[in-house]
RNA sequence: GGGUCGUUAGCUCAGCCGGUAGAGCAGUUGGCUUUUAACCAAUUGGUCGAGCGUUCGAAUCGCUCACGACCCA
């Protein structure tokens, strides 16, 4: 990158600055910070804090904003919690050092500050200085101090700079943080153990999706960055740990979008002796509770639309869903495969080969009713032949007791009982090896290991997985997952 | 993968019926001891995303590419 002015200007005055001893210093210790000091004492009017024992501060942040009116100056500090207005006058600072030193400063720079608290004649809380000094250098430029940065693209490759200057995206960062708190705590106050298992995977496996291949060099062997964490955390289960969650990264090699990044963020939990009911019930309660902690209300906006937490989340099976939103179709027709498939081709969907009923079902309510589910709904009864995990329902082995739930039109979680009849998954490996060898490259390994875990019996277990980046949108009201992931997948510049 | 739009000073943006680039902020210099997007005066700063083409002449028109945003599959 070219020095332009602006930094040669700044280095030239970094090397004055070396010249007088300035180090890049760590010795200073604040002892405030911005927004305590906003909370404490922005309430005070002028002269009750006038007439107190002066109240003693140290700050340090990053000077924002900077009006210089001769022999005092104003400056706004930015400190991890906000802002604060520090006053500076020549006369108290010693010999020279306000023309010498302060006015060369930059807006970016570093700064500490020691004095005492005052309103000024507008009302605002400020810092009147006794003691100011450089911290940090900067020697690049800041955006626009009122338009802050516009262009997305440097705001996600050069986040740091989105982050100083922009607040909005601050907070976005900050709510997503609570959030995964809150994920957290809740599923501990559920009594469930929070556990890390391999991202690195000898047989990817646990979702169906394309992989991210790597290798180990002195093993000299293939791996695989985990496509979800699933097999290993109902291993778990098997071992005796009867509620585990994780949240962390899975991987998929498929495209970017607004909706998808390669990495991204989930929370899976499994809780043994419970159903898939239990699992909507915690979500139905978590969910209501992330939109009193997020949003402060049961009515969540999102990109112009508003959703509705705080009725009972709808429940709807997959048949009466796709009933629904098309108008005339039977239940009759969506049980037998050539009136379903004939269905599905006057609505324009592609019928491969393969296809069973299940599968055509799931093709139709995914084209035609996913993306009008709006307020937060489940859907049950999905066809076990695309759920090669889940466990049969009793009444009707050709569904499994699974569940999704949408909100706002799009996919946020998937639970279900869990299979835990080994031979019936190694049946189910099989068709999935099948499908590969005809040509689906999403399609499951074998996982021959995981066979064996089930062999040795898995209790009855229920488990479920929350796409993370897909909530923090949610409630942060982002359009896109690239506004949710602090470091979102770039191509290269 | 397809379509639409965008890329001009460090930042935010004008300029796009072709005639050789402008504003505000930031920076520099001067003024100003309660300002707050401080203000006033002066001033520096650009391979106009990259390449090729059309033209006497291209930021402006055409094509290709890169990157991004949005929509679609």
């Amino acid at each position: 990158m070219d020095e332009n002015k602006i930094i040669a200007e700044r280095r030239a005055k970094l090397a004055t600055l070396r010249e007088q001893g300035h180090s890049y210093p760590n010795h200073f210790r604040r002892e405030n910070s911005a927004a305590d000091l906003q909370a404490q004492y922005g309430e005070m009017d002028k002269e009750a804090l006038a007439e107190a024992e002066p109240v003693r501060v140290k700050v340090a942040g990053r000077m924002m904003l900077r009006r210089i009116m001769g022999k005092a100056s104003f400056a706004t500090l930015q400190d991890h919690t906000g802002r604060i207005q520090i006053y500076v006058t020549r006369d108290e600072l010693p010999e020279g050092f306000y023309n010498g030193q302060f006015k060369k400063w930059d807006l970016g720079d570093i700064v500490g500050a020691e004095g005492y608290l005052f309103k000024t004649n507008t009302g605002e809380l400020s810092i009147h200085v006794e003691n100011i000094e450089l911290i940090t250098k900067s020697i690049r430029p800041l955006p626009d101090k009122f338009h802050g940065l516009q262009d997305q693209e440097v705001r996600y490759r050069q986040r740091y700079i989105d982050l100083i200057v922009n607040q909005e995206s601050r907070e976005t960062f900050l709510l997503r943080s609570k959030i995964v708190q809150h994920v957290r705590d809740f599923l501990i106050r559920k009594n469930f153990m929070e556990v890390e298992t391999p991202m690195m995977h000898v047989i990817p496996g646990g979702a169906t999706a394309k992989p991210f291949a790597t290798h180990h060099n002195a093993l000299d062997m293939p791996l695989f960055l985990r496509i979800a964490p699933e097999l290993y955390l109902k291993r778990l289960v098997v071992g005796g740990f009867e509620r585990v969650f994780e949240i962390n990264r899975s991987f998929r090699n498929e495209g970017l979008s607004t909706r998808h990044n390669p990495e991204f963020t989930m929370v899976e939990f499994y809780a043994a002796y419970t159903d898939y009911h239990q699992l909507m019930d915690y979500t139905e309660e978590l969910l209501k509770e992330l939109a009193e902690m997020a949003i402060g209300s049961t009515t969540v906006p999102y990109q112009g639309q508003e959703f509705d937490f705080g009725k009972p989340f709808a429940r709807l099976t997959m048949k009466q869903a796709i009933m629904q939103y098309n108008e005339g179709v039977t239940a009759e027709q969506l049980e037998n495969f050539e009136s379903a498939k004939a269905l599905a081709e006057s609505l324009n969907i592609k019928v491969d080969e393969g296809y069973g009923l299940g599968k055509i079902l799931t093709e139709i309510f995914e084209e035609t009713a996913e993306h009008r589910l709006m307020d937060p709904t489940f859907i049950t009864e999905y066809p076990a032949e695309v759920s090669p995990l889940a466990r049969r329902n009793d009444a009707d082995p050709f569904i499994t007791d699974r569940f999704e739930l949408f909100i706002g039109g799009r996919e946020l979680a998937n639970g279900f009982n869990e299979l835990n009849d080994a031979e019936d998954q190694a049946e189910r490996f099989k068709a999935q090896v099948a499908a590969k060898d005809a040509g689906d490259d999403e399609a499951m390994h074998y996982d021959e290991d995981y066979i064996t875990a089930l062999e040795h019996g898995m209790p009855p277990t229920a488990g479920e997985g929350i796409g993370i980046d897909r909530l923090v949108m949610l409630f942060t009201d982002s359009a896109s997952i690239r506004d949710v992931l602090l470091f979102p997948h770039m191509r290269q510049s």
